[in-house]
DNA sequence: TTACCAAACTAACAAGTGTTAGTTGAAAAT
DNA sequence: ATTTTCAACTAACACTTGTTAGTTTGGTAA
């Protein structure tokens, strides 16, 4: 029960794949060869190709959410939210890059767990878009369409599991503050 | 030779299907059940299914890339390219939104034309970089790491797609309006 | 030793894949 | 009136897909 290193591989074998081809187009086959065994075999471990996407997405996920709650229950302001809410992502990006990419690409290949995930991806953002409009009308925020404002940064945090396997250098603490800068202290007043 | 019209649905149907679930699993049956037809029916207009996904990304990149010499080779402000780059994409995924999902989430599903691809895409990414390395020397851009300025801009830009068609409200120019604003007006000194 | 168990294997399946070949009926061109 | 062209069709192909069943192996516990 404590060391599941073996089904873990293999989901992150997976996820290193589906960043890079997308669930639909990475076969069990593929992801045997890359765990070297035949495809028979990963079926000791897994249940099925659709249970791996979603032991991947779903506990990503998930972390968003618990994020994003600790976030919003914080005593600060709304301007500093935003910056832990870029924090959280590079956080979580940071661990898992390839993770990200099969939640940003591949929720739609989820099946029972579909209509859950869009439930925490709206919440989620419902409670993002909260933050930023709190942000106006305190003036915090210069004055500007909250949800461009949200689309916006939440695009581009999305995107970072392209971006930071590139830029090993840059450490996590650097880079949140680097794209806090970009990101918001552009629209600070 | 004029009127294409018959392949011409074919492919914007594939876009559509394409970016809902990507190329990858979307079947030649899925295509044809789409345009009310037999798999087979399609080969009387399309040579095969790879030259579809090239016929919508390959399209879409060239225009981008003539759209970005013409802004280079503008003798305007580099805030002004910028501004001009943001009403590129702005303009260009208005009127292909479901092309533009393809070009961002299957492009590497490209076979032949991949290297091109690839190679238009480090193009118009050198080119970007440079407008806004050039606005920072001038002092019309506040100092600031100038690839997270790109990496944000372009992952906004890129994400359009998602966004556009869910505000059929704003028109064209007042979205590369407001996002001008937000994306711009921010790092502006 | 014996029994057990995790984790690999081979073999096979039914269904689905992109694509080709050849055919048909209707419309357009001659 | 005849031929050609267009755009659909049926049937089939060789291959790939996710998955199951049953077997083998090597190490650990009894």
């Amino acid at each position: 029960m404590k060391t599941e290193t073996r089904k873990e591989e293999i989901i992150n074998t997976a996820a290193k794949l589906f960043k890079e081809k997308g669930y639909s187009a990475v076969t069990m086959r593929d992801l045997a060869t890359a765990m070297g065994m035949k495809a028979a075999s990963l079926y000791n471990h897994i249940n099925s190709k659709q249970d791996i996407l979603k032991a991947i997405i779903i506990s990503i996920a998930e972390e968003f959410t618990n994020g994003m709650t600790t976030i919003i229950n914080s005593e600060v302001s709304n301007i500093d939210k935003l910056k832990k809410i870029v924090a959280l992502h590079v956080n979580i990006t940071s661990r898992n890059t390839n993770g990200m990419a099969s939640l940003n690409n591949d929720w739609m290949h989820l099946e029972d767990q579909l209509e859950y995930y869009l439930q925490l991806r709206d919440e989620y953002e419902t409670n993002f878009l909260n933050v930023i409009k709190k942000g106006i009308s305190s003036s915090e925020i210069r004055q500007s369409n909250p949800e461009i404002i949200m689309f916006s940064m939440l695009t581009t945090l999305r995107s970072l599991y392209l971006w930071i396997p590139k830029k090993e250098d840059l450490n996590a603490n650097d880079l949140a503050k680097s794209l806090s800068e970009v990101l918001i202290d552009g629209i600070n007043i």
